[in-house]
DNA sequence: CGCCTGACTGCAAACCAAGGGCAATTGACT
DNA sequence: AGTCAATTGCCCTTGGTTTGCAGTCAGGCG
């Protein structure tokens, strides 16, 4: 039985050749290591270091330099989020067309699992936030930590 | 005419004598960095990296490592609390006694001003999040982003 | 199909925040 | 004043990230 795939989550899940096509519309060249970073960003749900990616990159496949450009490549383009989980390391996920990526996470503080929250609650209290102060464009960062039931025991 | 200091953000502004009170009372030493350390966060209102308090420092009065050291210790002592606005450096703000120093920022991107949002609405949704996830001790970090009034001309 | 050129990659060095080792110093107490 | 553990300064290390440069490659053109 296939899910339909309405689910902000679920949407991550796109095809190579959707993926590839976005950077050849533009004008963008697809090689070799950028192929492997979204094939490895497409199989993993959750958002991953650089050195994650490199990792799980067959035989080094390409230089841990060449990754952190791809992904600021891919970060300008709007195809991956970044996000930071405090550790000191960026994290990536993938976004799905026509979606901005935005969500959140429940890190777990002990064994590093991480839940993905999909929805938002702070939409309102942004604007509000903004219009009391006079600023635009807000935007918000926001992560859970907590222990996750496995490292409770 | 005088405000009650009620408020979160003015009860930051401490008596270095009840400061260096409290580090005495955990018979931690009252040292010279320490001081010096104390007297220049309870003159800024917002969160100041570790290389901020050591510029804003007299004629260089103390070295980095200790003040890398003091602010790990005085986090400990839950006299500060440590910030995240993603730029990559640790920010640190004065705790005002009993109270847990949570809060949250709204920082300009352009100007990397701060505004201090005193409230914090994610409480109750805190929660909710732990137990629909089995999660317990759950906390979060939460910071906006936009452009303020000046540097929107 | 093979060439050309700008885009891209690999490598190495550099950068920055952060932290650690160790010897010298100093605050707090007797 | 003397003692001792806590603290500091100096310097070096670590880890994530970025950059300069020279060689390589994807993709368009003939």
């Amino acid at each position: 039985m296939k899910k339909a795939s309405t689910h902000t989550h679920s949407s991550r899940r796109q095809e190579l050749s959707v993926l590839t096509g976005r950077l050849r519309g533009q004008s963008r060249k697809i090689t070799g290591p950028r192929q492997a970073i979204l094939e490895i960003l497409r199989r993993h749900l959750h958002p991953m270091t650089n050195r994650e990616i490199f990792a799980a990159m067959p035989r080094g496949r390409c230089n841990l330099a060449t990754i952190y450009r791809a992904m600021h490549l891919l970060e300008e383009m709007g195809m991956v989020k970044r996000f930071d989980f405090g550790d000191g390391a960026a994290r990536f996920e993938l976004v799905g067309e026509g979606d901005d990526g935005h969500h959140h996470h429940l890190i777990c503080t002990r064994c590093a699992g991480v839940v993905e929250i999909d929805e938002c609650f702070l939409r309102e209290i942004e604007s509000n936030i903004a219009a009391r102060n006079g600023f635009k464009a807000v935007t918000h960062k926001l992560e859970f930590f907590g222990i996750c039931p496995a490292c409770q025991r």
